[in-house]
DNA sequence: TGTACATCAGTGAACGCGCGTTCACTGATGTAC
DNA sequence: TGTACATCAGTGAACGCGCGTTCACTGATGTAC
């Protein structure tokens, strides 16, 4: 009774690390209910702690939602990388830089899928005024859209890509997968079926390569 | 001072018309503010009215929301007729499919940046099981969807776009468009410049056309 | 054309709720001597 | 190694707020006779 649900009780009277705790339950707030969720009475419940220590670590509720924000981009450029690193190593290296481009596009898609609160408080923007300058990048540091300039690149390099079409050629790919991702979460796409969704995603990736 | 502001004052007893009202006031909320904005009693605040009348029209503040997102739907679809029909008649039928298109694309992208909010709100689903049948179409009746989708009809019929790629295409083109709207307005890209974000558009339509 | 009456759109008052945030505090921890 | 003290993370209590929603009501409107 003392403890309630989904608190752990601490044995110290400092909590040690609450500002990251607080960041932890956040996410699962967006989780299932998207950005709307996060209410920082209900993040402080679950981590055990009085609502206003909260304030020991972020200035307001905004700073709170930004620094979850900030960390669900980061999962995703973190799902982003590991599926690169699955990746089978290729001979050809134009097909290298291609299948890492449809790597990066299903990871994406997948992710925005089966987090969609998590894409959802990702690329929400309620506050102007973002800093937007921190890492929101995976572990190897790099951000989604920074993983998908360097596959880009290797296209190019490889000559795959005209040079003069390199230019503006990730908000093209981009714009394709996010928007996707989108409609299938939010849009008039909702009710696809997994399958239908997954073979809408092949040819997007099939009409992304022939358009670059 | 019996009136509050924007609250226009009625003379008769009955309003009238509460349902629109309550709908374009809605509108007006979504319009700098999002879906979140949508607050029952500011609408009814705004119409003149006290809070609980709006419970003759709808159910709830959900069906309110559903009811105002419809409508932002109309809106955009409205905007897309309207930039059809302005469009100059061409003599090459292959020529005037593809600018159909490219004047859906633009209209769609002006839209979203000319009315974040509303396109915000119009492809906001936080509630699960949204009837999604009713009339979210233009004054033409037909939504921003099947306006696309007769403008690819076209480009098949003129042999511009081979049959067996029909299949999914608007998926594409809209997944391209509606993308780079939602990353301009929340995403990494909040930040360009609108000649930039121009550009970004023209580059992009080169390359829809190209991957269809 | 006139009167009685049912309908139902809008009123008035109130509710419980949970939120974000502020205040003065307490007491464990780490540091200086 | 031991003690005094400053720091500051977390506490406890409280606030004002505006929200969505419910209730019993009132009185203008349209209809039946």
């Amino acid at each position: 009774m003392t403890s309630r649900a989904g608190a752990r009780k601490r044995d110290t009277y400092r909590h040690g690390d609450l500002r990251n705790a607080l960041i932890r339950a956040g996410l699962e707030l967006v989780r299932d209910g998207g950005p709307d969720a996060v209410v920082l009475r209900e993040a402080t419940r679950r981590v055990g702690v009085v609502p206003n220590a909260a304030y020991r670590h972020f200035a307001d509720r905004n700073a709170l939602l930004r620094a979850i924000r900030q960390a669900a981009l980061a999962q995703l450029a973190a799902a982003m990388e590991t599926e690169l690193a699955a990746l089978p190593p290729a001979d050809d290296p134009v097909e290298s830089a291609r299948a890492r481009i449809r790597a990066l596009a299903t990871s994406y898609l997948r992710f925005a899928q089966a987090e969609p609160g998590l894409f959802r408080a990702a690329f929400s923007t309620t506050d102007m005024a973002d800093t937007e300058n921190e890492s929101a990048g995976g572990p190897g540091g790099l951000t989604a859209f920074q993983l998908l300039g360097a596959a880009l690149d290797d296209l190019v390099e490889t000559g795959a890509l005209p040079p003069e079409r390199r230019h503006g050629a990730e908000y093209f790919v981009w714009s394709a997968v996010h928007g996707l991702a989108a409609l299938l979460i939010d849009g008039p796409l909702r009710g696809l079926l997994p399958v239908q969704a997954h073979e809408a995603g092949q040819r997007l990736m099939d009409s992304i390569e022939r358009g670059l």
